[in-house]
RNA sequence: GCCCGGGUGGCGGAACAGGCAGACGCGCCGGUCUCAAAAACCGGUGGCCGAAAGGUCGUGCGGGUUCGAUUCCCGCCCCGGGCACCA
């Protein structure tokens, strides 16, 4: 008697058997093409969740099913294992944040073993292992080398919450931190930065070099880096009689074509030439109060754009390069010191910040780019002369438009990359006054955290050299053990660590207490994945060369511009060291949406969680890995409900049924009928053909769901063959070959189930997971018969039956003759006939 | 404001290149089995009209192209996301 389908009786036996096996463990093998599929490696940060079990079973799949498609298939793991919650989990639990990062890589190791991922045990990385976090360092050292690590001091996020600063990429939404949301706050600190900008053009042309990535992200992206053309222009400071001094502020501008319209010029609150030019002034007293309360303000109030703009001049002029004019110079806090150069010329009638501030203080707005159809043109349309002060605007006006007002320039086209813009560009340009400039809203990466639980910084400070380098023989720095973050240490209330030697003149010097940005760490995981365990270096060329780039990534939408973007700068530095051949890291990614709980993202402090586990306990880990994949395509998010893992369990409970009947009568070598070509015969056999060219199609382009979906419809056939078919009439070896295919093609989704079948059921001597994919011949799922639906006017009135290899004109023919057809044109003229081969008849009538 | 997605039955979703809208599954309804229930299995299931045959409406809204539009074009609405006082 069959067996029925138990999960909990074969799911660890199989787990353990291809553990023992080592059978997902690969080597670079050069008679095989390869496939690198990678999943976005986890921080470890206890139980699972089902968004880890949605995005490893895609990832799963996909490496399962380029296995059998006969790649070699790299499909590592790692953890991502340095971070504040280590820090605060410790403090809670008055333990040590390594203690609790191992205990839940264990656990965690555990879970993705009872889900049966196919991961290559061997090639484990953990970023918080020195064998690791060494060579961190040295990547440090290395961009340090190539003038790529800078400690400046700047305005930066600092989180009061983490009690560290940020990048500007970690303050997400509404300026709070990325990981625990709260709101972050604005501090000048002395810091360790990353020059990415340096490759900020290179990041944002090669996007288009990135076809298999979701234009979402590419979109994102492109955002973040924020590319914007225009030139630097030169204001020459003068006094108030307008006479001009030596020195030049510079500005940069994206509309140098509405220079003539500048009637202020703005510093920003931060800017050093503040103080100096209202010390001891009258006008001292309301610039620093725009100064106090821009620094008083935090990060989202201050660039709240419906807030009234605060401002204040400063007794001060400088010159307009193009018409000699004097304009006043004031304060801001709408003016950011981070973008540009901090000072701002101010074009009140092109832009609408600028209009806004003029109308608050009784600023002049003269018009200088005129839409085609603005009424002034008549008046103004070769004025060259500024005879008008004001406009009768509500709003600015910044699109294209004429120019007026505008001396040589006047009547040009002006707006973005207009004519006039780069007329103006020019003849500052000729007269050294200004140039062309690109400038991005990308600022640099800044990478050093106050904190513990990271990997240090290999520097030291000496009071005689300055900033060293550790010298590369002496990495790694070992982070102590002994730092009790239970006290609200770090490495700067250690002596021990900090009291150190420089390296250079061999003096006392102290060594740096800062951590590195966890998401250094995950910039190059997926490289040190190709050479895991190399001691000598961080990895050979010839074993990225054969594995990278990552073929298939896939993660969250989260990490869109975050850790994408990071990785992309690594992988350019890394090619420019001689390190890698290519310039980008992941060819394809999918970024697989978020898995909801009553339209919220699941998360423990809200309560709102369905533990994996607990499925698996009643299921098995098969069912849950196929239902989730069943539920959405997975780029989309997923609304969690348990409402439809009965029926996934019903499938495969009927799957397992049938293929164990139709196994054990074959087995007995039951009476068959050979090539029999019956009509539920031949339906079965297309089925077969058509239904492995679906899943084969689906699962390349991840579509998941439906590739199940057509299993079942082959499973709900090949179960109605058997129902309506005597058995002594059925082709039993079709059978059998519909069930060892409908095994194959389970494998990848249900891999405990198909092993169990394979093995035990079928009684095959090699795994299923080293078997070939079924192929399959499209000719074969070709019916000798079509159906044709027959439309009069758009609406289908019948339906006709006929050979495939039936004429065009046979088709016609046979469609004008249908008695529905003919009742529906009596009387009518016949104006067309359309037959599309295969598809449909169209008859228009009128 | 700018830039990306998305809107299809009671629900999740399908329709790959303009060709039968609603595959597959859930749920629901009816049935078989059972003393009964559960499980399992079988059948039905977009709305409206109709006893049925059949008709008719229907993919966010309004137009357009086409023999034919969920699909292409134009103009909107709504939802989600990114950027945003970035000069």
């Amino acid at each position: 008697m069959t067996r029925s389908y138990d999960p909990h009786a074969i799911e660890e036996k199989w787990q353990a058997a291809w553990d023992a096996a080592g059978l997902y463990s690969v080597s670079e093998d050069a008679s095989k093409p390869k496939k690198y599929v990678l999943e976005m490696f986890p921080y470890p940060s206890g139980d699972i969740h089902m968004g880890h079990v949605r995005n490893y079973s895609i990832g799963d799949v996909v490496a399962r099913y380029f296995t059998m498609r006969g790649m070699s298939v790299l499909h590592p793991i790692g953890w991502d294992a340095f971070g504040l919650p280590a820090e605060n989990a410790a403090i809670k639990s008055n333990s040590h944040p390594g203690t609790w990062t191992y205990a839940n890589i264990e656990k965690q190791t555990a879970s993705f073993k009872r889900m049966g991922f196919s991961y290559d045990w061997s090639r484990k990385v953990v970023t918080c292992d020195e064998d690791y976090y060494r060579w961190g360092q040295w990547i440090f050292i290395k961009f340090w080398e190539r003038g790529l690590v800078e400690r400046k001091s700047s305005p930066v996020n600092w989180c009061p919450s983490c009690k560290t600063v940020l990048a500007n990429e970690q303050v997400v939404g509404d300026g709070v931190c990325w990981r625990c949301k709260s709101v972050v706050h604005k501090r000048e600190l002395e810091q360790y930065f990353l020059k990415i900008t340096e490759y900020a053009q290179e990041l944002l042309d090669d996007l288009d070099e990135l076809p298999g990535w979701p234009d979402r992200v590419k979109a994102m992206q492109a955002n973040w880096i924020g590319r914007s053309e225009g030139a630097e222009v030169d204001f020459t400071l003068c006094d108030e009689s307008g006479e001009p001094s030596d020195r030049t502020i510079t500005v940069f501008t994206t509309r140098p074509d509405t220079l003539f319209g500048c009637s202020f010029f703005l510093l920003a609150p931060e800017h050093p030439l503040v103080r100096e030019f209202v010390a001891g002034t009258e006008y001292e007293a309301a610039v620093m109060d725009v100064v106090k309360a821009a620094e008083m303000e935090s990060a989202i109030d201050r660039s709240s754009a419906d807030k009234v703009k605060r401002g204040a001049f400063t007794g001060r002029y400088v010159i307009n390069p193009v018409n000699g004019e004097k304009v006043p110079i004031w304060v801001s806090d709408y003016v950011l010191m981070e973008y540009g150069t901090g000072a701002v010329m101010a074009v009140p009638s092109g832009d609408q910040r600028d209009f806004d501030f003029a109308r608050t203080y009784g600023l002049p707005i003269p018009p200088v780019v005129l839409a085609d159809e603005d009424p002034l043109l008549a008046e103004l349309a070769d004025v060259r002369e500024r005879v008008m002060h004001e406009v009768p605007w509500e709003t600015a006006f910044a699109g294209d438009g004429v120019m007026v007002q505008s001396g040589e320039f006047t009547g040009m086209r002006g707006g973005k990359a207009s004519e006039g813009m780069q007329a103006v560009t020019d003849w500052l340009a000729a007269r050294g006054q200004g140039r062309s400039s690109i400038n991005f809203r990308l600022r640099d990466w800044l990478i050093s955290r106050q904190r513990y639980w990271g990997n240090p910084i290999p520097a030291i400070h000496c009071p005689v050299c300055g900033l060293v380098p550790v010298p590369e023989d002496q990495l790694p720095v070992v982070l102590p053990t002994n730092v009790d973050v239970t006290k609200g240490e770090t490495l700067a209330d250690h002596p021990e660590f900090y009291e150190t030697t420089c390296p250079t003149c061999g003096g006392a010097a102290r060594r740096e207490t800062d951590t590195m940005d966890t998401f250094t760490c995950s910039s190059w995981y997926y490289l040190r994945y190709c050479d895991a365990r190399n001691d000598a270096a961080i990895w050979d060329t010839d074993k990225t060369d054969y594995w990278m780039p990552v073929d298939q990534y896939i993660g969250g939408i989260e990490h869109a511009i975050l850790h994408l973007l990071y990785s992309r700068f690594f992988t350019k530095v890394f090619r420019d060291m001689g390190l890698v051949t290519f310039a980008e890291p992941f060819t394809n990614l999918l970024t697989q949406g978020m898995v909801k709980l009553d339209g919220a993202t699941m998360s423990k402090s809200r309560g709102n969680v369905v533990a994996p586990e607990e499925i698996i306990a009643k299921y098995g880990a098969d069912t849950l890995r196929a239902y989730i994949l069943f539920m959405a395509p997975p780029d989309k998010d997923l609304e969690w409900s348990n409402d439809g893992l009965d029926g996934m369990w019903r499938f495969l409970g009927r799957a397992w049924r049938y293929i164990a009947e139709v196994a054990e009568e074959s087995a007995s070598g039951a009476a068959s009928v050979a090539d029999a070509t019956d009509p539920a015969s031949k339906l079965l056999r297309r089925e077969r053909h058509r239904v492995v060219g679906k899943v084969s199609d689906d699962v390349e382009r991840f579509q998941f769901n439906t590739a199940l979906s057509a299993m079942m419809e082959l499973l709900n056939t090949a179960m109605d063959y058997r129902r309506e078919v005597p058995a002594d009439q059925r082709d039993t070896a079709l059978e059998r070959d519909v069930a060892e295919t409908l095994t194959l093609l389970l494998a990848p989704y249900v891999p405990h189930m198909a092993e169990e079948l394979w093995l035990e059921v079928f009684g095959k001597p090699e795994s299923v997971h080293l078997e070939s994919w079924p192929a399959w011949d499209p000719a074969a799922a070709a019916s000798d018969e079509v159906e044709y639906p027959v439309q009069v006017n758009g609406k289908v009135r019948d339906r006709l039956t006929i050979a495939a290899s039936a004429s065009e004109d046979a088709v016609r023919e046979a469609a004008l003759a249908l008695p529905k057809i003919v009742e529906n044109i009596e009387g009518k003229t016949v104006r067309k006939v359309l037959v599309v081969p295969g598809k449909l008849v169209s008859i228009v009538v009128g």
